[in-house]
DNA sequence: TATGAATGAGTGTTCATTCAT
DNA sequence: AATGAATGAACACTCATTCAT
């Protein structure tokens, strides 16, 4: 039926990636728009207008609005944890400067992607009448605690930190960082977040207690 | 505020009286939904039902089902204000102690209340699509941040705590506290969050560095 | 909160008479839409269009747009079978004037509401996608299958009729009935249905009559 | 109808079987398709899928879905009426047997297809928003109604029935068999509808024969 | 000619808000 | 002031049809 000459090994391909670029134009516009509006507040009509698709193609794509949600959030924490894997220093470069590297990473990443993040947490941990994904929102954090974990583990072997508190360092490291966010947004929107990166470290090594010289 | 002449002693505080316990009924029901179903999952008929009155009846007391929510955020911050000041400690307990009475009451309160906590930062960052509210939430955390502060730099004042980072103390507090919050939630929900409360007052004064002995 | 006057017998019914009526607009728009464009093709805007109600409405009084179907084949099926109970003539007329009489009173009703018979007869037998509604079809055809039989029984008793076949009468008879009209419906328009219940009634009578040897 | 020159034979006719296979195939599919889900549930796309076809190529051959089941709805027909002309016995046979043979065959046709039946019967009745396809319907029907009429009209000419009634007795014949079908599911799923041709027989003649005085 | 992704009008249903009683 | 039925705008989702490849 088909001629399976040499450019059929580009026709189907090329099918597939026009599909990719739609795909990734829908979760493009669908991180754009939970971000701004929220889960509640996005409206299917705006992903497929932003994607520049029919509502329709949405359904050829994703089972339902949930599911681009789903989708979106998979694919940042995916994002994420990359980032991190790749900008993870070895352990020659001391604890500190690793540390530094994760909170510079975490804040950057923080800061792009904030609004999602905040849907993740709230839409999420409300349970919603549906209790459907319940499994992706914690994904994004649950990278973030394996990466934070991965460095301290690795410091508390090393002996450099205190073992007693280990299993809670990562999230007072992620809450501190979201305590800064915070913050920044609600109380007090002075500095950008990654200025505060060194207290941070710098708190976290010594605590807060003025010690007697 | 009120005439009290003395013939309204009996009839015009009466009627006082009934529509103040029919508000904070409905507060009561709202505060409840909010919580269980987050701010877009919380039916009005719901609320009036669990409050035992009809629809109509909210918006008497009520502009609409936003303002229902920005009342109980705001009873929820006030309840949580007038307790940690009553059960502040003074300065000559010791930094330590006050803080600690302060971690367990905000853990306390956190744990009533987690999911209408989550609505306030979820929902309200989101914003919406109706930008309204954008206030409420804040004040809730506002609260807490001053409540952290006013311990802190009372500590930062007597010389025991490094004052380089000390505006962002009451951050790093309350975000720590929400990071284990999250992590008895999503994460792993090992021991209850009032257990936490030493390692977290022990960290706080002294990180997480190991020091030599 | 309220007055119990005499008047108040008279304000609780009242509302429950406009509910009353409101709900027998819906079923009456309900039995004309459904009549006219069948299940699949009744939109709840016209019905609640020509019930003189908004769309919410209709929801307030029936679960579904199915449920809405299912009220008006009860209603229709209720009818049904009051109209016959209330036409039958006793026994001591004799079957053939009892006949005629059920015949009668089912021409009229065929006539009347052919187009929902239809539907319900289509559509129901069906099955559809969603199996519901698979009991309101049938009621409408227990109804007339019933009544036939009290009369066909008790013939058969009083000696009047073959027994034999005695079980399958009811459904020749309503099959006969139907028969004549899809005739008139799809074939040929020729006569009102009422001028074949004589020759019907004879047909069946020298067919099912027992004869002297 | 088709140009057959010599080149053609081996060319042409291949194209032509092939677009005639795909053709049928559709049509299968459509058959079984319609039946199980009626007019208004059947998708093209499980159609397509049945087909064994993209949903494309539905419409390189149909018109649009409706065309889909006007084909099979004719095509149903005309098979119907070939089996009933095959099937047909002389009038020498006797009326009796004719009227059984005829009966048989249309209790097998019936039970074969209730579901398709139905659609006509029902979802066609109801001529739905669109007039379309008021023919297709009743072609069915007519097919069967006359061949009715053929064996009737020359047992009447020979002087076997009594002729008065005789132009209804093709409706009230399919009729009786709808009625039985119609019992057996929703009333009573008994015996095979086949164990009834003789009762029906029995019952039409000693209603319709004239009787010697 | 076959394909199957894109299209977008159409529709059932929800629910905050209103208002007559 | 309380009631609760009526309202109707809003919205997620479906699916027949089209058309570029």
């Amino acid at each position: 039926m088909k001629q399976c000459s040499r450019s059929d090994v580009g026709i189907q391909p090329l099918r597939e990636r026009v599909k990719q670029v739609t795909r990734e134009a829908i979760l493009a516009a669908g991180e754009a728009v939970f971000s701004e509006r929220g889960f509640s507040g996005a409206r299917v009509e705006e992903i497929a207008e932003r994607a520049g698709v029919a509502v329709g193609t949405l359904y050829n794509y994703f089972e339902d609005r949930r599911a681009i949600l789903d989708a979106v959030l998979d694919a940042s924490a995916h994002k994420l944890a990359a980032r991190l894997a790749e900008g993870r220093l070895p352990a020659s470069a001391g604890f500190a400067r690793q540390l530094e590297q994760f909170l510079d990473i975490a804040v950057e990443e923080v800061e792009r992607g904030v609004r999602l993040y905040a849907v993740v947490l709230g839409e999420e941990l409300e349970g919603g009448r549906s209790g459907l994904a319940r499994k992706k929102g914690p994904l994004m954090l649950r990278v973030v605690y394996e990466a934070a974990d991965r460095i301290v583990s690795e410091a508390v072997r090393a002996g450099g930190l205190r073992p007693e508190d280990a299993p809670i360092y990562p999230a007072l490291l992620v809450g501190m960082l979201r305590g800064l966010l915070m913050r920044q947004l609600c109380i007090d929107a002075g500095q950008p977040l990654r200025s505060y990166v060194g207290p941070l470290t710098r708190f976290f090594l010594d605590g807060a207690a003025r010690r007697p010289a």
